[in-house]
DNA sequence: TTGTAAGCGTTATCAG
DNA sequence: CTGATAACGCTTACAA
């Protein structure tokens, strides 16, 4: 009964209100003046639900995420600097964000398909991250007319694309950094093959170390999970080798982290005797100690990227969907032995 | 058209369709098994907007959480995790989280007020963290009927309360752990006293000086914003007195980062020189060199803590509004030149 | 146990 | 330029 009340303050009809409130243009000034008034003295606002349901869009978009308490996505900083960013975008454009929540639901029933949800909640877009493009579900999502844009997954579909950075530019970027930097025994401490930013940085790597003429060996890789404990793991191993290498390139600062605890723990210091580089560029890296020289991901970007292409889609039905990369940069900070410090702007800031 | 079809499908009437869907007992079970079946077999998914409509249920809670691009909350440690608590909480009850956007609407207007878009997108309850309680929009929130809990800040009203860390305890225990390891000149790096952990940790700072015995010296205090530059502002600070501290106590973990560092670059190593106790237990105080000794939050507990309260008064509209207390835990590490070192089960870990 | 029908608050179509 | 009125997809009396 709200638009209702609106109508009969201001005389006139609801279809008219509706008409000023959704800012057509035949509407006379002075119905116009009269029906806005009588909507702000009545405080009167809107209801979603009501517009969902006959125009088929709800301004809001879905984010997938992995949240499971024990490993979650979302309290990994990079997602976190996405999902800020991807805020940011769709904000901008009038639409709110819905976290999708993926525990079980409490009647026991495990929760549905994110396409099923999605056309439940009338999402106009979704975005996905931290997940496994060959998960069956996002798989449904990625071939369902649903907008859809992926971040550093490489999803594709009729409606569906993706923004993820120069993964393998920025690990071929790391090696030659490290290279120049006089390494030549310089491992790789991997993330998983089977997500596209593993597999791309062991890419750039192995590319790099070809260009530069230098061997691949085997034994100097090793493949981790993108989380500390695993970068620890993998240098333990590499320090165990015959032949250790004299440089490691981590496929995540937090890798790189826990690469750097173990090193010292094996009474190695960085970098005087063993130089590191991360990727990401997360507030850690900066933070730490020694701070980490890192290609830095510009995670803002990846999310107002994936917003802005989003809304594009949404808005028309056969545009194109993304398939979009976006640049990343080296850092120089001390863990590389490098005497160059680059200050950027917010670094060692929130 | 939707619950008609399965009407049709299943050859009853939608009525019986819906009360199949919302489990009503008086139903046959022979009409149950053909209802299902058929739902089942065209895929058939309600539209929650159609629900809403006529129930006044939206199945949603918004969170509040600043997130501008330039100290977003959203990126703080402490927020994600909570967020994360929060999300499987409110998920295991079977509702989704809406993140509210705090950008410029792209028309230029400005954002509205939180209570309206509540009731824009119906929701049922809402989550607030990480903004002022003397907020005017968070205010007018707090004084509707909506069903409303803070995280860390103190608001409260008919139907909002609140959930926090044991601030003053915490404080103390810290404060206590430094004297226990002999110290008697202890420095405090505070938050913000216009928030309530930072009020909070300042006067349990100064309470158990108090039963210390310990003078209290306002030079020794030195009031930060929570993020590491202001922890290494306030260090130099401190370190510029002409007879400086032998022990900080900071009020957060990215504070007692930057104090470390402005520490080290002042020649004094950490825990030798100086003794450091944090406050929060961020991924960053395991992972940090050397690892912080701090004041545990279970942010985890604190986010699920406000789930539970909102589920409860959502489902009861005359429950008394929580105003919770979550149990702190010093957790000993390095940074205090103690020699006991406490694992902790995920220490060092994503 | 089941069906009919009246809304829920909007937008959109069609006259006027 | 404005007003009736029929949807949108669902829940919920009220009858049967």
């Amino acid at each position: 009964v709200s638009i209702r009340e609106v109508a009969k303050k201001s005389g006139v009809s609801i279809a008219t209100v509706s008409r000023v409130l959704n800012n057509y243009p035949d509407v006379s000034d002075e119905t116009r003046r009269r029906v806005l008034e009588a909507a702000r003295e009545i405080d009167y606002t809107p209801t979603q639900a009501a517009r969902t349901l006959v125009t088929k869009r709800s301004w809001v978009i879905g984010v997938i995420l992995f949240t499971g308490l024990d490993h979650p996505d979302i309290q990994h900083p990079f997602f976190q600097e996405v999902l800020a960013g991807l805020k940011h975008g769709v904000g901008a454009a009038g639409y709110d964000l819905l976290l999708f929540a993926n525990e079980a639901d409490s009647d026991g029933a495990g929760r549905q398909s994110y396409l099923t949800r999605t056309r439940h909640h009338h999402l106009d877009g979704v975005a996905v991250m931290g997940v496994s493009a060959r998960d069956p579900m996002v798989r449904e999502l990625a071939r369902s007319p649903v907008a859809c844009v992926a971040v550093d997954i490489d999803l594709v579909g009729p409606r569906t694309g993706y923004v993820m950075s120069d993964n393998v530019g920025g690990a071929a970027r790391a090696v030659r950094h490290l290279f120049e930097l006089g390494h030549q025994r310089i491992a790789l401490i991997g993330g998983p093959t089977e997500t596209r930013p593993g597999a791309d940085r062991l890419l750039g790597y192995r590319k790099e170390l070809d260009t530069l003429d230098l061997e691949y060996s085997p034994a100097y890789v090793q493949i981790g999970d993108f989380y500390p404990q695993s970068g620890e793991d993998a240098m333990r191993a590499l320090l165990a080798l015959p032949e250790p290498p004299t440089a490691v390139f981590a496929a995540s600062d937090l890798m790189a982290v826990g690469a750097v605890g173990a090193a010292r723990e094996h009474g190695l210091s960085v970098p005087e005797d063993l130089a590191v580089v991360g990727f990401d560029d997360v507030q850690i890296a900066a933070l730490g100690q020694p701070p980490l020289t890192t290609i830095r991901q510009d995670k803002v970007a990846l999310g107002l990227r994936a917003a802005e292409s989003l809304v594009e889609m949404i808005d028309d039905p056969k545009a194109t969907p993304p398939a979009l990369t976006v640049p990343v940069e080296l850092v120089v900070r001390e863990s590389c032995g490098s005497r160059v410090r680059v200050l950027q702007r917010g670094d060692a800031r929130g």
